[in-house]
DNA sequence: TGAATTCCTTATGTATACATATCTGTGCCG
DNA sequence: CGGCACAGATATGTATACATAAGGAATTCA
């Protein structure tokens, strides 16, 4: 019922319109809202039980966000993706992300920066190495990947790239950890993750080095990495369920 | 009086929200609304005459485009640009238009679209002749500036870079036209625009030979061009206010 | 039988009333 | 005299009623 859902333990002592983005989002990501189905304010009204006004913020913020499509004519669909779509997605992502490696190699990033960025790089091996070893450390890694991304975002320094970046990120099959998941526990996750890792690596001694130019070609080619694990996912038509957002891509064939 | 904005001939037939949003981007670009000033919904209300729920969504709108803070305790507040931050949105647009031209060149531009390319090149050209002779072209000049830059962004032909590209250029000062009004019809001025427009023509050939990588670097540096202009306008101080948005830099000296 | 038009239903856009949190000013206490 | 606390005022957050336009179904006409 919408009582019980309103009256959720976690909802407490969010705001209405937060409650509907997330409830919205996860919708979304789950396949409950298929794309091109176009959303009702007042079916959503009595799904999530918080009233219209909220709710209308709340679309236009997905809207926003790139997950919905607002319809000419008033309201909005749900969007779905391309496999096409996404590795643009990506591509401007690592773009941002590679605009954002050079600026913190040549504005020079601080000692306690660059500290930050080295940890989370140290943390990053301890799961590399235990998961090669059979554990799941996933979540770590998973964790740790995006500090290090954030972290280089943040020694970039520019406010127009931040906001930038947090839109591009903002699709989930776009986000650094996209395709952590998307093989599941195989040889081959681990052979992609040592690539990354590796690249993280060259990456942190490019801007260590002030090497700008370097560090962008690198971080192009980090993101690379994960356009080609979705390329290869989707044509092995295995585990899209995994890639985060999975469910708002339509393949071709369908 | 409200009544009387409220019913101006221009805004009829569009929306109440579409209204106040231009009403309220417009009381900003004028600097009527300073930097750091809070808005107050309802004195919004009262200014433009439309009541508070178009209101609301025209304020997230703008926040949204980054003309606005918003205040974590609730409400919006104008924002304010310093000189650094104008420069990094500068090169983050040309870094998104440096990927668009290199995606142009790389998937091969069709034959229309190169020759609405090089028909706007043309009409820049006589423009630029124009101004060079004294004539007041520069209407013409930023409209057809305009048409290049969409052009590029059109044969790159990547969704996502297109949201991103729209909402780098939703800052006035960052748009590829902030630029050319900025020193008035000095001899610089000419000179400026022949250079811009050199590069306007590297670009399209960088484009039509498919050579992607000249075609990034090139659009990069023509959007340094705008940097460099910005940043030698507010050094003389002069003619802050020719530039679109000049209301919303804030200079350090001040 | 097909197409067009009209009416009805239902959606979104807008205005406004109500709830609640924040800020400010004043008064009291230390 | 300064700072804290409380109360009032005013702001935003939310709910809802109303206006209007879009969309669909049914009926009628060609």
């Amino acid at each position: 019922m919408a009582a019980s859902l309103a009256s959720r333990a976690e909802d407490r002592g969010t705001s209405q319109t937060i409650r509907a983005q997330l409830a919205l989002r996860e919708m979304l990501m789950a396949g409950e809202i298929k794309p091109g189905e176009r959303l009702s304010e007042l079916a959503i009204v009595e799904k999530i039980g918080v009233s219209r006004t909220p709710v209308r913020a709340a679309l236009m913020t997905l809207a926003e966000e790139g997950l919905l499509d607002a319809i000419p004519s008033g309201g909005y669909a749900a969007r779905g993706f391309t496999e096409r779509e996404v590795l643009d997605a990506i591509e401007v992502r690592g773009t941002l992300e590679g605009l954002a490696a050079r600026l913190a190699a040549e504005r020079g990033a601080g000692t306690i920066a660059l500290q930050s960025m080295r940890e989370s790089l140290l943390r990053l091996d301890d799961a590399v190495t235990a998961i090669a070893e059979g554990r799941d450390a996933f979540e770590a890694y998973i964790e740790h990947n995006a500090a290090f991304h954030r972290a280089i975002a943040r020694m970039a320094d520019n406010a127009a790239l931040d906001r930038q970046m947090e839109r591009a990120i903002a699709l989930p099959f776009a986000s650094p950890n996209a395709f952590v998941k998307t093989q599941g526990e195989t040889p081959e996750t681990r052979r992609v993750l040592l690539v990354a890792q590796e690249q993280h690596r060259s990456v942190f001694e490019a801007i260590e080095r002030r090497e700008g130019s370097r560090a962008e070609a690198l971080m192009r080619e980090h993101s690379r990495v994960a356009a080609r694990n979705f390329a290869q996912t989707v044509r092995s038509r295995a585990a899209l369920d995994r890639v985060p957002g999975g469910a708002l891509i339509r393949l071709a064939s369908e």
